[in-house]
DNA sequence: TTCCTATGCTTACAGACCGACAACAGCAAT
DNA sequence: ATTGCTGTTGTCGGTCTGTAAGCATAGGAA
C-alpha cells in the first residue's frame, strides 16, 4: 500500500514521536531526509494523509496525528508492585516492577480510581480461577462482602475473598487446602480486585 | 499540589489533546481563557512544568508533552470480535465489539504480531482457569503442541487446547465433561492464545 | 502510441504563527 | 519582606505552513 519512500517517512514520524512525544515540522523532515526543500516533505505528508495513515490539521504547527491514537480510549498507567505490597498502606511508594498501561473501558473502572497491580504467587485462589503468575489489578477502596481483596497479614500481602458473617469480617481462601483467616486484631485491606491479566497461557501441565 | 487555575489549565490541555491529538499553542490558550496576552499562558505553562505535570521543549511549536505519555510503552490496539469469529479466516473484517488497547510489554508479544481478541462463552476451558466472560487475546500464527487455540468448527469458534498425538492433531477441552474433538476434515486454527483479560472479578457464587 | 495520473523531487516567496523576553503590578501567604 | 501566583503591554525574530511553477520517471488506460 505504501511505497518504500512513504514507509520511510512514516517510520521517521513514528520514531520522532515515540522519542520526543511531538511530531516533526516539515523542515525537520526536510533536514532528516536531506531534501532541498520542505515542499518535498509536505507532498509526502499529503500522500500519507490520502492513504489514511496520518491526519493533518491545516494551518497548525506540527499538526500530524496518527488516526489510531485519536480513536483510542483514554489510557491509564497502573504501577505493578511486586508480590509484596507491605508498606503500601503507609503510602510510601516502593519498588515498582513495571507498569501496566491499558484503556479504561477495557478495565471498566472510573478514570480517577486509584489502582495498582500485584503479581499473584501461590494457588490459594485457584478455585476463583486465579493462578500463580497472574497479574491482578486492584482498586483502592472499601471492600464489599464477597469482594476479592489484597490484605496485609503478618507483613505480607495475600489475595483472599473478603466475607462478612455476623458483622464479623474474615478472609476466605478459594482453595479447600487453605484455612479461613480470622483477623487477630485489625484487617488491613489494601485494595479490591477489579481485573486480572494473564500473560502467556497456562502451558500443558 | 496544583492551584485551581493551574488545574484548569491542565484540564484544558488534556481536553484539547484528547479531542484533536495536538497540544494548543500559547495563543490558543490565551484565547480560551480570555487572557489579554500569551505571556499569561506561558507563565502558567512554566508553572505546570516546574510541578512536573507537563514537559516543554524550548523553541518548538505546540511542544508540550505529558510525562506519562513519554514513559509509556508502545500501545497496541487489539480488535475484539464477538464470540463468533466465523469469517475471520476469510480476512473479512466483521463486526468489532470494541477495542482493547494495552502496552506491548505487558502482553509479551512482538509489536508486529497480528492479534485479535475474543470473549469466552461457556466453561469448556474451566480447568485451564478460563471462565465465561474472559477476554482472550490471540495471535495469528501456527499452533504448537499444547497451545490453547481458537479453532473454527462447524461455523463456530471454540477455545480448546491443541494437541498433537501420533502426528494427528486434535482439540482437547479442559473440562472433563467435554469430549475431545478430532477434526472430521481439516482443522482451521484462527489464533493462538497469548493473554487473558478478566474484567471485574468472579463474584461470590 | 499517446494521454493521464501518481510519485518524488526542485526553487522561490508570502505571511501568519509562535515562542521568548523585558518590564511592570496587584495580591496572598509565609 | 520575600516568594509564588496571576496577570498586563509591547516587541522581536525565528518557525512553520501554504502556494505557485516546474522537472523527471514510471505505469496504466485509451
Amino acid at each position: 500500500m505504501l511505497t518504500d519512500r512513504q514507509q520511510q517517512l512514516l517510520d521517521y514520524l513514528r520514531d520522532y514521536h515515540s522519542e520526543t512525544g511531538l511530531m516533526p515540522s516539515t523542515r525537520e523532515i526536510q533536514n532528516h531526509f536531506g531534501f532541498a526543500s520542505q515542499t518535498a516533505a509536505v507532498s509526502h505528508l499529503r500522500a500519507l494523509e490520502k492513504k489514511g495513515v496520518i491526519q493533518r490539521v491545516a494551518g497548525k504547527a506540527r499538526a500530524l496525528v496518527f488516526p489510531e491514537e485519536l480513536e483510542r480510549e483514554e489510557i491509564v498507567d497502573i504501577p505493578i508492585y511486586g508480590h509484596i505490597a507491605a508498606g503500601m498502606a503507609a503510602e510510601a511508594e516502593q519498588e515498582q516492577e513495571g507498569c501496566l498501561s491499558i484503556d479504561i473501558s477495557s478495565l471498566g473502572i472510573p478514570r480517577n480510581a486509584k489502582t495498582f497491580a500485584l503479581r499473584v504467587r501461590g494457588d490459594s485462589m485457584i478455585d476463583a480461577h486465579i493462578v500463580s503468575g497472574d497479574c491482578v489489578v486492584l482498586e483502592f477502596r472499601e471492600p464489599r462482602n464477597g469482594d476479592i481483596v489484597a490484605a496485609l497479614i503478618d507483613g505480607e500481602t495475600t489475595l483472599k475473598r473478603f466475607v462478612i458473617q455476623d458483622d464479623q469480617p474474615y478472609l476466605q481462601a478459594e482453595n479447600e487446602m487453605y484455612p479461613d483467616l480470622t483477623p487477630a486484631r485489625e484487617l488491613i485491606i489494601q485494595g479490591v480486585m477489579v481485573a486480572l491479566l494473564r500473560r502467556g497461557e497456562g502451558k500443558v501441565a
